[in-house]
DNA sequence: ATAATGACATGTT
DNA sequence: TAACATGCCATTA
């Protein structure tokens, strides 16, 4: 397991139902700011062990292509939390996007600089 | 050690 | 809006 890995678990698990957040959102909190990419990949294999339906890209789109976590999938599961999602998988990400908290940020060990970026990107 | 590989992000066309 | 081009970086082969 590296730390990165657990990071990003921690995260994730701590999205609040009815909210969601991106690939890089989570990749920056966990304290790596440009591995959105492995963000998707540690989703991949952790499965269901995370609430991995509330990562979605920037855009609003689901990403998924994956058989087991199909987008069909994941769109079911956010409109469960209370997320609209719409025929065409879009989805309001600025109405949606889970803004955490200073006090939350505290948790995660991140340097005060990357606190920073977060609240400049994502900030309440 | 090196290279290929993504459930991405952002800026240009 | 959508298609492309680059930048990025943990993992895996």
């Amino acid at each position: 397991m590296s730390k990165f890995k657990d990071s990003v678990l921690q995260i994730v698990r701590s999205v609040p139902k009815g909210k969601i957040v991106s690939y890089g959102q989570v990749s920056l909190m966990a304290g790596i700011p440009r591995a959105a990419l492995q963000v998707g990949g540690v989703l991949h294999i952790a499965g269901d062990q995370v609430c991995w339906w509330r990562v979605i890209n920037n855009q609003g789109r689901i990403s998924t292509k994956c058989t087991e976590h199909f987008p069909l999938l994941q769109k079911q599961l956010l409109e469960e939390d209370g997320v609209k999602v719409s025929g065409d998988l879009k989805i309001d990400i600025k109405k949606n996007r889970w803004r955490p908290s200073l006090n939350t940020l505290k948790k995660f060990s991140l340097s005060d600089e990357h606190v920073y970026q977060i609240q400049e990107k994502f900030g309440v």
